[in-house]
DNA sequence: TTGAAAGCGTTACCAA
DNA sequence: TTGGTAACGCTTTCAA
């Protein structure tokens, strides 16, 4: 049943000629290796007749590369991280590598196990949303002449290519923006995470407000994932027991959706009572009633600049410095931060 | 600087043994081959030290096996087959399979391109959303002995396992729904495509309307990503045309959130001027106001049939019955579909 | 109870 | 211009 695969030697065999000429054709060396046009046909031709594939494994094994990237992310069904790993197959396939996925869910233990999992894989590269702790594996990875690049966060400890954005810059742009708009009391619902990420949105939200008169209160959440709707009822308690409060920002979208169950619940208005505005755009937002001002990653130019790194450490000379890479966001102002 | 790799040799000239003894004990084959206990316990206290693991690539071409299975997707960032691939991801790691994903765009050239790039490498496994066009493909796999199964939607033509929902009975169910709610001149908005999900789907509709006095309007957009905000205009004519709607049903999420974005702007109130049901519900259907009545598939199961199903193909004995699961949905009746 | 060696499908060096 | 062959790291049969 199961039509045994041909392998080069078959084709040789077939032929009538060796197993090296077969594969200098395969490999383009044909020129080089100054074989015979008619030889180089016949042999194209063969190859084309039976549908010939050579083995992606043998390959592997004898070259020690295996064209497979990992991509490691927090979590695949994220919508910010779906969209990068759907850009960033499209750009690896173009360029004859193969991903694989992984999510970490932000547990440093799983994140380790499934690094050791790959490295036996032989796979050239990782794209990695690091998880707290992941400082040594990283920098064994590193060692051991792997290609590494971080995303959405880095880790100081570590000296490797990463590609981040500004979180602290826009931040700070959004709160002032609240500012602007009137707002006297701020609250800020993040994460309690000590990655940077975190920390710099939360830096921002803070550097806005020194010198102001602005009031600030701060709600960290324990880490977890938009399907557990952890927040949801955390939020409530803290706009409940902040009634003051008449400007909220979100460090990010998923506190954002679970922030808007619970005003919705408590039926506050926005932005009349309370505006709202996130960081990582999100096509709801847009859709929203009234529509959600929200700082939006430069997804697209993440994706590219990730690849790019990657391949160039992949394909590269060798000893090519570390690429750190921070790009901008843009604040979309849309009716729930502004005054009518 | 790249610290090489330990194979199984160095071990075995390491410890004065043969190669034999050490693979014999990796594979936990040390009590069949009666391999002393002291031997056993040497290798892999010294295994242990030095943190060895097997090559997985020579593995693979030696065993002719890659543990590893191909998820083909429509597009991994649509929200649904990235939930979906999340769960695949967490079962099949479990399994000792990784995965690799694509998304097709449901383009039957590059699904066909793509599933030739994974023969290659030996994959394992295929779990597919076939693309139209894609019956050939699937059947050359099947007779070359590659697991494969199917989902979201089925091909006629081809005997293969797959998983599934009642697309028929659901969408009949929410029209009746929408009838029961006092609806008589229904839209029924769809992609043009003659998969057999939104066959189906459509022939519910359609089932429901039988013998009623209730008026329809079908909408088919071409296929479109969410990104290309195509069909929003299209929406938009097709309910200014049929200004005498009072009920819409979406036959897929996407659909049914760019239609909301032609509800918004034309300022029709829902539910009171028309009312919406969409099939395949979302977080986002919950938070909208009003919430959106939705058809929730039943993500969870139809993962865990799907990794049942394929890795009974991959460990099972050889002759299995192909399995043709078919889940059942749920309605989630909200304010969007009733009066008050 | 352990070891030698063939073989999986390639690539690439060295010969011819 | 072409061919023989070692090597990549592992599993497994057969022999000792």
């Amino acid at each position: 049943m199961a039509k045994k695969k041909t392998s080069i030697k078959d084709i040789a065999e077939a032929l009538g000629i060796s197993i090296t000429t077969v594969s200098f054709i395969l490999n383009g060396k044909g020129r080089e290796k100054r074989i015979s046009d008619e030889m180089t046909k016949k042999v194209q031709d063969y190859i084309k007749k039976i549908g010939y594939k050579p083995s992606h494994i043998a390959q592997s094994l004898r070259l020690g590369k295996s064209k497979v990237i990992v991509l490691m992310v927090e979590d695949i069904s994220n919508q910010f991280f779906a969209s990068i790993a759907r850009l960033i197959e499209e750009k690896s396939y173009k360029n004859g590598y193969k991903i694989i996925y992984c999510s970490t869910d932000n547990d440093t233990d799983k994140a380790k196990e499934l690094i050791g999992t790959f490295k036996v894989r032989n796979v050239d590269g990782f794209i990695i949303t690091p998880t707290p702790g992941l400082e040594n594996v990283v920098k064994e990875l590193l060692e051991e002449g792997v290609a590494v690049v971080l995303f959405d966060r880095w880790m100081p400890e570590v000296d490797c290519s990463y590609v981040i954005v500004e979180n602290k810059t826009s931040a700070e742009e959004a709160t002032r923006h609240l500012m602007d708009q009137g707002c006297r009391n701020l609250g800020f619902v993040t994460v309690d995470s000590n990655q940077t990420q975190m920390m710099d949105r939360l830096a921002g939200f803070q550097e806005a407000l020194k010198g102001s008169k602005v009031h600030s209160s701060i709600l960290k959440v324990k880490f977890h994932t938009i399907a557990e709707q952890y927040a949801s009822q955390r939020i409530l308690e803290f706009l409940t027991s902040h009634p003051e409060l008449d400007g909220v920002f979100f460090s990010t979208n998923y506190l954002a959706f679970e922030g808007l169950q619970a005003l919705i619940k408590l039926g506050k208005k926005i932005p009349q009572q309370i505006k709202v505005v996130s960081f990582d755009d999100h096509y709801f937002f847009n859709l929203f009633q009234p529509p959600i001002s929200a700082i939006e990653q430069p997804i697209e130019e993440i994706a590219e600049s990730l690849m790019e790194s990657m391949l160039k450490q992949l394909e590269g000379t060798g000893q090519n410095e570390n690429q750190k890479i921070v790009l901008s966001n843009k604040l979309n102002v849309r009716e729930s931060s502004v005054l009518h």
